[in-house]
DNA sequence: CGTCATTTTGAGGTATTTCAACGAAGGTGG
DNA sequence: CCACCTTCGTTGAAATACCTCAAAATGACG
């Protein structure tokens, strides 16, 4: 509908790794651009309510978005945070199976999923590529169970921290002031299965043991790359 | 090459929820098992190693396989179990991610990765039905971080069973004799991250309230559904 | 500068882990 | 067919780590 930016898996400015199976060519990204509608979110918007009716499926342009699974006691627990690029809103038997909210201010792409199934069908390339970006959510999302697999706290938030840099580094954002943090305490309690306790016990060890440093607020930076990589892989 | 029985979601014998989206017609039933190899797999036998050239994917026709990432310590987690019809073996960077074993006898279906790409673009209603199977995968694997986020051994056991269920269900094999766990203690523990003995005690103590039985071996019965399901979705 | 949300710190309770030992089941070879 | 052995499953007791409850400190924002 209207004319949309770098869309999804368009080369990141500065990637390192262009992946080469991860790239569309512009011809793609404008047929995906024809049939896409821009949101623009603020923090804490949801973007859809679990068991709705499913009837898109969204790519994020920029921002964080996290999956919640509410649970009887009203507690939520964090099923996956997606960042830009990221394609989200897969439905189950018609319906969204999470709610979908808005971590940081985001921009998302809004693609009605009747239409995509047209394009994708009619365009097997496109296809392909889309296959190949849900193929490295599921791989992510395996390597994810092995940070939940873990008992200690500092374990999970030392591979918690390792996932947002690779993701970071996957997405050209290598900065120079460390790695960006942008949930709160309490999202990555709900995402690690810790509670919030446990979780600022647990970056306050890793600072007191000159493993890393928090710069300024929600930034990490990891001073001892050697013992962080240790802990990650440990045990 | 050669001729293949019935493969990859090809409708299973008396299934319940035959959702159409899963289903291949026999043509192009017949176009896959053109390109694949059968496999038969003692148990114990692995697939393939982590790490290795990935240069098949490989289909379940019948048994159990497990996924592993190996630890430092020699201890190992396992990622992810897979059942009949379930694709596994989808490489990254060109080299598989974790060890795959047989858990029971099996047999699997090799599909030559180039082989596969080629049907895929070549065809795109079937390459549809792969991706709608990928994401089916994917889905699954969110699902399963929501067991492992939870801390109480009893309640991640309880929701393992349910899982199996689940798998047994939608694979028509709602067994009268009721839940079929093809694997040992040890697997379930290293799956859902436990020791092998907080497996053992949490299986007690189900048994011991009543919730479930286990009639023989590697056979779980649930007595008491209500109270099961409170387990299940309990927190 | 006051208020609210977030983060940190403290102390006790509870669950799982660890370490150790025993019992049961299945497979192998004589 | 039985003995032997390996794997699997169960149970017990102490140590550890996280959770819970509580409160203070820090940072953000009007």
């Amino acid at each position: 509908m209207e004319p949309i930016p770098p869309l999804w898996l368009a080369p990141p400015a500065g990637a390192r790794t262009a992946s080469l199976k991860t790239l569309l060519t512009p011809a793609h990204r404008r047929k995906l651009a024809a049939i896409a509608t821009r949101l623009e979110l603020r923090a804490r918007m949801p973007v859809y309510q679990a068991d709705a009716q499913a009837d898109s499926v969204f790519i994020i342009g920029d921002g964080v978005i996290k999956a919640v699974h509410d649970l009887p006691s009203g507690r939520q627990q964090i099923v996956s945070f997606w960042f830009a690029r990221d394609v989200f809103g897969l439905a189950e038997d018609g319906r969204y199976v999470y709610t979908t909210i808005a971590v940081t201010p985001v921009t998302v792409y809004r693609l009605p999923i009747e239409t995509l199934r047209r394009v994708l069908l009619d365009d097997s390339y496109l296809q392909f590529q889309f296959l190949t970006k849900i193929t490295h959510e599921f791989r992510e999302s395996q390597r994810q169970k092995l940070v939940l697999i873990r008992r200690d706290a500092v374990g999970r938030v030392a591979m918690f921290l390792s996932m947002l840099a690779r993701q970071q580094r996957g997405a050209g954002g290598e900065r120079a002031g460390g790695i960006a943090v942008p949930m709160s305490r309490s999202d990555i309690a709900a995402y690690l299965g810790l509670t919030l306790e446990a979780v600022s016990r647990a970056t306050r060890r890793l600072v007191g043991h000159g493993v890393i440093a928090i710069p300024e607020r929600r930034v990490v930076r990891i001073l001892d790359p050697r013992r962080f990589e240790q802990l990650v892989a440990k045990i």
